[in-house]
DNA sequence: AATGGTCCCAACCGCGGACAG
DNA sequence: TCTGTCCGCGGTTGGGACCAT
């Protein structure tokens, strides 16, 4: 049995707008005792609410570390770019920004930030322009698998992350040709299979300018990773402390971040993003080892 | 001033996963 | 293995605020 919050179907239960006075309630009870078992909370704080409307109540807005107030433009563009990345995981998003709910970034996304993207000619959920998904574009995302296809002439494939040598997916480059992969070899990256020149442009910024240690049949050229090309602007990239805070290797290795790579084709230069795996699997089973073979990767480009 | 439409946010709902017995 | 319970997440909605007419 799914449903079977018990406190829900008890009688005389409160809902809707917390007073004041609930408000003390819960912060004066939580603040002496921690919230424990959520579901006893309302009965231990003298609340007519059930578990789940405190913890709500809680997270969202009494927390002590709750940022207030709007939305910077650094946190605004953070958001469309991990959306990019996690899709609608606001949680996971909201993990990324401190002092910010999910549901306020749920809220932000699905009452501001849709619309600035659709201003600005950006589908917001393939994050494509959206000329390109006026068509038979459909991206999807199969969470309970490792697939991560497209019908129209965009496939994707991943490839199983059995082995994390080998798990790179590239977005074929035309129509014709077959899907290809991409592997990264500890820090080399082979790619193979390529029937149009390609660029492979990592979204982490290089920490040098070392030679790169791709090798493969075609010739393959590292350019710069560029937020403005997608969004069209760079404020938060002029930002060094949230760059830093977003790059830095000590903020990969605490959190669970894919770091996105971006796939050019020389002949029609559009721009897309290839996944290890799927992005369930990727978010959950990323792990730390793997985060610093694609921030190598970055840094040795 | 009254009304209707839109926007935005807080809160609820339903589902799936984890876990204990 | 099954069942019940709890927790957390993402989607949805109710209603207040604001704006245009």
């Amino acid at each position: 049995m799914k449903r079977s919050h018990s406190c829900c179907y008890k009688q005389k239960l409160r809902k809707g707008l917390w007073s004041p006075e609930e408000d003390e309630k819960l912060l004066n009870y939580i603040t002496k005792h921690g919230h424990g078992s959520w579901s006893s909370v309302p009965k231990l704080a003298g609340l007519q609410r059930c578990g789940k409307s405190c913890r709500l109540r809680w997270i969202n807005y009494l927390r002590p570390d709750l940022k207030r107030g709007a939305f910077s433009s650094e946190e605004q563009d953070l958001i469309v770019e991990l959306h990019a990345v996690l899709g609608n995981r606001w949680s996971q998003i909201a993990a990324r920004l401190p002092g910010r709910t999910d549901n306020e970034i749920k809220n932000l996304w699905n009452s501001c930030i849709k619309k600035k993207l659709r201003q600005k000619g950006i589908d917001p959920i393939t994050h494509k322009p959206l000329s390109e998904v006026d068509g038979d574009t459909n991206i999807s995302f199969n969470h309970s698998s490792t697939s991560f296809s497209s019908e129209s002439n965009q496939d994707f494939f991943v490839k199983e992350p059995s082995d994390f040598s080998d798990y790179l997916a590239f977005q074929k480059q035309d129509t014709n040709s077959v899907s290809q992969s991409s592997m990264i070899d500890g820090s080399s990256v082979s790619i193979s299979g390529f029937e149009t020149q390609s660029y492979v442009k990592s979204s982490i910024p290089p920490r040098d300018n070392t030679s790169s240690t791709i090798s493969g049949e075609d010739h393959v050229q590292v350019i710069e990773p560029t937020w403005e090309s997608n969004f069209g602007t760079t404020s938060h990239l002029d930002n060094p402390s949230l760059e830093e805070m977003k790059w830095s290797e000590e903020y990969l290795n605490e959190s669970l971040f894919l770091n996105p790579v971006y796939v050019k084709s020389e002949t029609d230069f559009d721009s897309n993003i290839a996944f290890p795996w799927s992005q369930s699997q990727a978010c959950d089973v990323i792990p730390k080892d793997l985060q610093r073979m694609v921030f190598s990767f970055g840094q040795t480009l």
